[in-house]
Order: structure tokens, then C-alpha cells, then sequence
DNA sequence: AAAGAATATGTTATCGGTAACATAGTGTCA
DNA sequence: TGACACTATGTTACCGATAACATATTCTTT
């Protein structure tokens, strides 16, 4: 591997006349740069990245931390994250957690060892205790998805109370009475954010009832299973779901279809987040959509502005609306239909 | 920031004496290893990676780069790769090159800068341009799925020729006589590999004349769907399809809806790749599955052999046995059934 | 033609950590 | 009690790049 001092020798010049060659700074003659741009054609000279970042204190990368690397809402995120960073000349570095705060903790501390310019942080719940360690470092962070209790921080985010709310109306206006609600998990902000959605379109509608509908549980496809389990054990039986996320809303399939419950017809269903169209060979969740590439986006801009000392002054909140589409999983409810059991 | 000099002089100690805490090297008293620990505490202090990995000339970090990080096969090789490489204290760093080999190259010239230890590829094509820059500079190379031209490197893949001869040989004892095969692109070796192993099964069948069957496409929805719309209009019509990934597939059984088919009654249908378990509410395919966690996890294993000179002399070549799944996306063919149209 | 600006290149110190060597006190053994 | 090992700590140089400053030459300008 070679070095600039290499080159230098190569070249016959000195180590910063390299230097003002690569970097395109300073005076250089002509017939100095063609030498050195020889040399650096010989030897394959790639300057080492980390000896100049040490210099700087910058090494223009920033991280992404989320929580379920196997969910297509994360990994849209993330190539929102990277096309934008990329674009600015910056590179990112992905970490999962699996939802565990611990993970959390331990990638934080070797981000920080690598010395990131900056951090998008999915938290795995809502307490602050991991990111304390960034604050006492002055690296910005910017929240993705979920926020934190305690003092305000920049984040971008979906309007989950918005998109529960509009979900329910929907099963509402279809007649459905007894909605259940199968939420994530209760200490993550997005699944409280929806829970409360869900109960101001209920409360709205004079349904202020709400015993045995409402259901905690892991964002995955067993917490949608054991949800569904429960919920169809209440009596009398919801006839409509509302899911948490894609992953819940799987598992709750699957439940039903053990129970031998047809979607629509035996149980109406709705859920924040679809699956991605790529995989889908016949798309069927009426959804309320994030607007996945768009948070990455608009989180990484947001960063990078505050890596150059831009922005708004005090925290920058950023709020966008979930998009909606309505498929075959919702549709009237059984004794808002003619005649049926 | 505060450095190894701040807590030293905290401690009212030299920086070495700092260095030796940290890194439980040497001889210290347990008097000083207290005050150095306690100013540590006190200020936050996290150890800059960037100028040991300077010092050492290694980062304990390794890179990952496939070709799309939408489908869930690379995803689950990404796990593979960052578990094992974890557990071995390695960071990997994660890029996505969408196939494009200019993308490739460009990535691997910003991984030299960054002094990774070690590479993982999945290349975009088999031409052999962009690793010549690692090789200049004796980075350890494992390739990933797919092979390139010329000069044998470490890699690990699945067996495409086996699986695809077994899911051909499926079809045929079903009866089927004309199955056309959707391929990736021509120059991409793993779906050179599955055309071969089609080939062999229908030559071994007496089924020599091919005119029309195979196709070539991108490994996409759009690519399946362009290649399936080719195979219908050929005459007679294929009874099976073959696609050589899961994203073809999608394509392909959108394409087959739109002409008002059905599978497997109308069209019989096997597959490399089954998509993500965690996504499908109603399993499907007939596949050939790679392991593709086994397949992430023993390329780093390779990986880091090498990097401590470890493992096989010469190239050294891990070939994983495919497994499969039957569904209902197979069926007799239709003149293989008593009466049928 | 002298003075100052513009051009071209080199030297030194530095980023934060650590290997290698240096120094000094303590303990042990013949 | 002197020699040597062991323990404990500090000093110097270096990893690869670059900012800041220094030096030297050429070109303008009055």
C-alpha cells in the first residue's frame, strides 16, 4: 500500500507538493503535477482516508441506527439515508439493533469510537440513557420514526395519531363498532402514537368502550400472532383489526386464517405500513403508508445541516403525512351487510 | 472530544500509562490504574479508533458490497456477514452497487480509502476490472453468489446448477415437456449456472430443441415480467416457467395475471429464491432456496482466515447445497391430466 | 531598478494513539 | 551486598496526511 510519501520520492518532490497535487490546492506547475500524477499512476496511490480524517476531525461519515433491519420500512429508510448522504460526499455506516437498547448502547460507543460526524437514531425505546453519551460529545443526532421523553431533540417523523385516526374512521364508515387494536410495543413512541390515534376516532364516535380491544405486543409476526390469538378470544369478537406495523399484520393473518376467519368477509383489517410491492404478487392490505425513502431523506438533510452548524435554532420537529391505500382486507361489517350470520 | 492527553493529564500521568489501562497491557500500579480509571469516568473519555487503526495499519473493519439490498437474499447474507463478523470484533461496512459495475468500482475505491481489512463482493458482472485495484494492494478478497473470469479467488456460492437441474426434474416428472426459463443477465454467472443446469436436465430428458424457451433479463419485477410476456408469445406455449429469482418471479406471475392464467392450473411455476417467510401471508412458490445465512456467515469466516493468513493455499471455493421447497405453484402439466383443455 | 505581488515548493508541527526503548525503584538470590 | 529480574512509569518516534509558515524564484509595477 502505498503512501504519499511514496509518491513523493517517486515524484521527486516533497509530500505536500502531492498533497496540493490530489487535493487541487495551492500552486503547482505543470510539468511538477504531470510528474506527480505519474507517480500516482505507477504506484496505484489511494490516499489513506483515515490519516486525513484524523487530521480534520471529520471523517464524513454518518451512521443509521435502526431497530429491524429485515423490515422493508428500515431498509427504504436507509436508502433514503444513502442516496442523500452520498450524494453530499458523505458515507453511511447501517446498524441493527433488533429493538434491544443495549445493542443500542454498545453501537453508539463504537460509533463514536469511529468518530461519525453525525447519527440517525430509530430508538429501541424511549428512554435517553444511550444517547447521553452523544450529547456529551457535541455529535448531532437527528430521531428517525420514533422519539424520545425528556428534552426535545430533532427528529423526523409520520404522523401516527393521524394515520391510526384515519384507519378507524375508515372501518367506521364501513360500520364496524368493535375495533380492536393490535399496537407495538407500549414504551415505543410510534405504537403509543397510534394507540391514541385509534381512541380519539373511537371516543369520537361515541365509543368510549374500549375493554379488551386493545393489545401490546412486539413489532413482529409472533407478536401479531399471539395478539390475534388474544383478541379473538374476547367476546363478543371484534370485527375489524387495526395492526401496528406490516410484521404484526402478518402474524394477525396467519392467526386468522387458523381460526378459519376469511379477510374481509369474517374480519376486516387494517395496518400501518404495507409490504413492499416488489414482493407482493397480489397486494391486499388497506394501509396507511409511510412515506419511508421521504423520512430518510428529509432526516439526513436535516443532519447534515446541523453538521454545518445550519437549521433552525432549538429542535427541528419534522412531521409527514402517511399516504392511503384501500384494498380488499377492509370491507363491510357483517351486521352493516343485508343478511349474513 | 476529550483525548488520551486530557485524561492523562487529569491523572497526572504520561499518555502510555493511559494507553496501558485501556488496554490492560503492561505493568500498572493499582493506585494509578484507580486515578487513570476515575479520570476517565470523569470525562467521558472513548478511545479515537481512527489513530490506532493508523498505528496498527488495520481497522477491524471489513465491507460487504452486493447488488441489491432490496432483495431479502442479500439482506439475509448481510445478517450472516455482520453476525460473524461481530463476534470476531469486525465492523462491516454495508454499500449497494444496484448492479452497476461502475457503482462497484467506485465503492471499492472509497473502501481502499477507508482501509478496510478485508472485502466481501457480490459482483455486478463477471468482468474482473474493479477488483484489480484490490489486488494492487493485497486487501483479501472473498466473492460472494457470483464468480468472475479468469484468475480463481475465494469464493462461496450455492450450487445454481444442481438447483436449477432438481427444479427442471421436478417439473418434468410432472409431466411437463415444454418449461421455459427466465434468466438474470447473460453475464452474470449465477444465471449462466442455472441455464446450465435447465439445460442438462432437458438434455438428459431428450428434450434437445429449446428454440424460444430461454430468456434473458434482469433480476427484477420488471425483467420477470418482460421475459414471461416473451415466453407467452411463443408458440406452443411453454406449460412451466423456471425464473431464476424470486424478483423474476413476481414479475412473472404478475404477467401471467394479466393474461388471465392461473397457477399452477394454467401454468405451472418453480423458482430460485423464495421470498421472506416474515412477509408472505400464504407461501407459495416451489423454490429452490440458498442458504443464504450460511452463505454470509462462512465467506467471513474465510475472510477472516485470510486475514490472518490463515486457510487453504490457493483459491479456495465453498459450494453450498441448495435446498427445496414443493408449493402449489407446481402442478401437473395439463396434457398430463385425464381431461383438460 | 527596487519593491511588492504572484507563483512554486519545502519544512515543521500536529491530529490521537501506541511500539520500542529508556529510566528508576523494589525484591530476590547467591 | 552486588547483580539481575521484576515492576512501574516516562520519552521519543511514528502511522499518513495537511495547515501554517518559510523560502525561493519569477513577474509586475512604478
Amino acid at each position: 500500500m502505498s503512501t504519499i510519501a511514496d509518491v513523493a520520492k517517486r515524484a521527486g518532490v516533497s509530500k505536500m507538493t502531492v498533497s496540493r497535487v490530489v487535493n487541487n490546492s495551492g500552486y503547482i506547475s505543470q510539468d511538477t503535477r504531470s510528474r506527480v500524477e505519474e507517480a500516482i499512476a505507477e504506484l496505484g496511490y489511494i490516499p489513506n482516508t483515515l490519516a486525513r480524517s484524523l487530521r480534520f476531525k471529520q471523517t464524513q461519515t454518518i451512521a443509521l441506527i435502526v431497530t429491524d433491519i429485515t423490515n422493508p420500512f428500515f431498509t427504504t429508510i436507509a436508502r433514503g439515508v444513502e442516496d442523500t448522504a452520498s450524494e453530499q460526499g458523505f458515507s453511511v455506516i447501517f446498524c441493527n439493533t433488533d429493538e434491544s437498547p443495549e445493542e443500542e448502547q454498545e453501537y453508539i460507543r463504537v460509533l463514536i469510537q469511529k468518530q461519525i460526524d453525525g447519527l440517525l437514531l430509530v430508538p429501541a425505546c424511549s428512554r435517553t440513557e444511550s444517547v447521553s453519551l452523544l450529547q456529551d460529545k457535541t455529535i448531532p443526532l437527528v430521531l428517525l420514526d420514533r422519539q424520545l421523553t425528556g428534552q426535545p431533540i430533532d427528529s423526523v417523523r409520520c404522523d401516527s395519531e393521524l394515520g391510526a385516526y384515519c384507519l378507524v374512521r375508515h372501518l367506521l364508515d364501513l360500520g364496524h363498532r368493535r375495533i380492536a387494536m393490535l399496537s407495538g410495543p407500549a414504551d415505543v413512541t410510534t405504537a403509543a402514537d397510534r394507540v391514541a390515534g385509534w381512541r380519539r376516532a373511537l371516543r369520537e364516535a361515541g365509543l368510549g368502550a374500549l375493554a379488551g380491544l386493545l393489545h401490546y405486543g412486539t413489532y413482529s409476526v409472533d407478536g401479531g400472532h399471539e395478539m390475534a390469538r388474544r383478541a379473538l378470544e374476547t367476546s363478543p369478537r371484534p370485527t375489524a383489526f387495526l395492526t401496528a406495523n406490516n410484521f404484526i399484520a402478518v402474524g394477525a393473518v396467519r392467526a386468522l386464517a387458523e381460526h378459519g376467519l376469511r379477510v374481509p368477509e369474517d374480519m376486516s383489517f387494517v395496518t400501518f405500513d404495507d409490504l413492499p410491492p416488489m414482493m407482493m404478487i397480489d397486494p391486499f392490505f388497506t394501509a396507511a403508508m409511510q412515506p419511508a425513502y421521504e423520512m430518510g431523506r428529509q432526516a439526513t438533510l436535516l443532519l447534515l445541516d446541523r453538521l454545518e452548524g445550519r437549521g433552525p435554532a432549538g429542535a427541528h420537529e419534522i412531521i409527514l403525512p402517511p399516504e392511503f391505500v384501500f384494498r380488499r382486507s377492509s370491507g363491510p361489517a357483517p351486521d352493516a351487510r343485508p343478511s349474513e350470520g
